[in-house]
DNA sequence: AGCCGAACATACTGTTTGGTATGTTTCGTG
DNA sequence: CACGAAACATACCAAACAGTATGTTCGGCT
């Protein structure tokens, strides 16, 4: 029963079956006519919103991953008035809320990446793109924490951004490949561990 | 002009070139037909020493991806005298010394890792097998660091190495997204500043 | 009403790929 | 030297797959 004719619809539909496909298998991995089986729609219908697989796959970086990985980081680093708290609480809330499918299937940006960054130029760059808003974000917050004398002077916070997010891939990564939440758990550990070491010396 | 018969050699050469191949394209995308190209053997040849694809790739992780990922660990945290300091420093070296495949391809163990543990129980199985060989390597050396006073008592060793398997994973995969180093040393400065974290507080 | 392009549907193609069936050659052993 | 198994070689297959050619239907605009 496809509803009559809705373009945006069912473009949707097919952007969102591309997603999971592709957050389960991998893109080269990724089945059209999966796809094409999951939403109903039809091969006709497909390469009349995308010209290729290519493009499929790229239009579901911009327009789905990239929303799902930013959303939280950009709320989160956004209203931050205690910036080290809330980037945190940030963090444990987003890994409780998707707790699920990140031991399950991991980071979708980050399976992407880590897939086509060595094969797909193309790929790499529009993921890049994804990355360095979330860095910037993270930057951000990090300067203003500086600003309000939370986290010492003296460090750049491009490259502690870097280095948050380096390492939280890194947690996710291994969640899914022990498929436990032990190394989430030390991970953040290990995270709020490095998060205090910023702090300025206390001044006893 | 294939040396005569050296059934030993003819193995290793396909567990190298396989080794190559998935570790340039993954294990899925990894073709059969380039291999058997690529070291002159026949078809014939390799289902002879492998009952199938999976045959190969699980082989191809533990006796050549095992020993290229744990052998400088292992190295490294077996003559630790000074336990922090010589692992930060096999850290820099293994690091530089491949530095050329690891900002193009990354890390062959955790490329494997994300994108076969959601999809195949046995692969996950194998590389997990060589992870718990690093992480118990390292948590060797904490454990050893806090006898010797160097590090923080009341820390889980276990759980110390957890969180720097995860983020020296999660750093060589950004640094192989963005292709470029910078991920890589703002990596090691925010390992190092954790590493300096875990000792205990200098009793002034 | 009529028309034209956007939005779909169906059937097919060409290639790539892992895998196999079958044949041949080498080599250690009795 | 015979002989049998291991080590290779060749030709082929069947399925999966992205992509296309072609046809049909809807819906807005004049």
């Amino acid at each position: 029963m496809p509803a009559k004719r809705e373009p945006d619809q069912t473009r949707k539909s097919l952007l969102v079956a591309a997603f999971w496909e592709i957050y389960q298998k991998g893109y080269q991995a990724a089945a059209i006519d999966k796809i094409l089986e999951e939403t109903g729609v039809t091969k006709g219908a497909l390469y009349h919103h995308f010209k290729n697989k290519k493009d499929l796959g790229l239009t579901v970086v911009d327009e789905i991953i990239g929303g799902i990985v930013l959303q939280p980081w950009l709320e989160a680093c956004a209203d931050a008035s205690q910036p080290i708290e809330a980037c945190a609480a940030a963090f444990r809330h987003h890994l409780n809320e998707h707790e699920r499918y990140i031991i399950e299937l991991g980071c979708p940006l980050n399976n992407l990446a880590q897939e086509m960054s060595p094969v797909d130029e193309d790929f790499r760059e529009r993921i890049n793109a994804v990355y360095r808003k979330w860095q910037a974000a993270l930057a951000g917050l990090v300067a203003r924490a500086q600003a309000c004398g939370r986290v010492r002077e003296g460090l750049d916070p491009e490259r502690v951004a870097s280095y948050i997010v380096s390492s939280f891939e890194g947690i996710i990564g291994m969640a899914k490949t022990t498929q436990s939440r032990e190394f989430l758990d030390a991970g953040l550990e290990g995270l709020e561990a490095y998060a205090l070491s910023l702090q300025p010396e206390p001044q006893s």
